[in-house]
DNA sequence: GAGATATATATCAAACCAATATATATGATT
DNA sequence: AATCATATATATTGGTTTGATATATATCTC
């Protein structure tokens, strides 16, 4: 699903400015499964309007730069749910905090202890802030994407508490200096 | 975390190819949690050799390509662990699935259904996948990263059975035609 | 015998990411 | 009052990554 498509859904929740885009995938309600830079958004917009699936009006303001609010145009809206309909890619999830946790045995104890700390403090401000949101204005799939995601986080905080002994009490160096296990990989090991 | 380091990282656990390394993404010990494509990985281990962080053994093979097989070297080793002790970047999740679960109102009540079934499917053979993997052989981080995975994949799994219904059941298509829902954007609501 | 899958490397265009530049306002800290 | 950080807002750039494809053969299934 590229960033083209994200935009248009972007703009289903209202006219929005690339910056509001941004922060719908940063803060807002996209974050959780997804995101988007500047570097893909501006770009985006700028294809989906010479292909008259969006519009923009410009509003010169005082001091800033000119605020340019994009809308979804019918077959904008058309084209987003021709997407939807298509079968979805495989979810990607890439986590610099479990390689990490991975490798527990090549880091120090201390620099895990610090990963730990920055991840279950991560998983409960997210589950938090998931929390505080009024449920009421959103209806189906809204809040059932919301409440996965609080489920998710939720879930994820409770297990590194209860799996904390086993990471940081159990902790010992790899004592291999030479970096390998095995003298070959063995794959799967259903191979 | 580029591909270059996390070459790196999967030749800490054996000698590999690159063919190998990208097995190991794609269904091995890595899937879970970072993935990376052939694209990606020849040239990351093309890079690697030239700065001397791994060596290579080519064999040649009867009726097939030469086998390049990848070793660690120590300097390789060494940048690895430095790598890991650097402050780790935001987890990163993107699922195709949950957009078109939270989009539920603008696709047909058959597609939002086939959308749920292939994902608890997936979810389901995932958890299966690492509840089928012996454990014994591995130890710290590597129990626990698997363990992690293995109670996400479970709660996935569960929160779509336990919240079908809200899905499904209460299903009911968006209304509007014109593809908004509030002439401007509100962001997340706490700005 | 056809077709699909597995082994194995490699390349390429299109897409994407992280960082930076520009310019100003506001709020916090010293 | 000055400094710093954060927020608003658009835009670009270099480097990396993705997804698809090409090549060549073996094996397994229908």
């Amino acid at each position: 699903m590229d960033v083209k498509t994200l935009c248009l859904g972007a703009l289903t929740l209202g006219d929005a400015t690339g910056y509001e885009i941004h922060k719908m995938f940063d803060d807002g309600p996209f974050g959780q499964f997804y995101d988007a830079g500047y570097g893909s958004i501006y770009p985006a917009l700028g294809a989906l309007l010479k292909a008259d699936l969006v519009t923009v009006v410009q509003l010169a303001q005082e001091k800033r730069p000119d605020k340019k609010v994009y809308s979804l145009t019918p077959s904008g809206l058309a084209l987003f749910k021709k997407a939807l309909a298509e079968p979805p890619a495989k979810d990607r999830f890439r986590s610099d905090h479990i390689v990490r946790l991975f490798f527990a045995d090549y880091m120090s104890k201390s620099d895990l202890q610090a990963v730990y700390d920055s991840y279950l403090c991560h998983f409960q401000t997210q589950a938090e802030k998931l929390r505080s949101i009024d449920i009421q204005n959103f209806r189906n799939g809204r809040t059932f994407a919301l409440q996965m995601g609080l489920r998710f986080y939720e879930t994820m905080s409770a297990f590194l508490v209860e799996n904390q002994g086993q990471l940081l009490n159990d902790y010992c160096p790899n004592p291999m200096d030479d970096g390998t296990e095995q003298t070959r990989n063995q794959g799967t090991g259903d191979d």
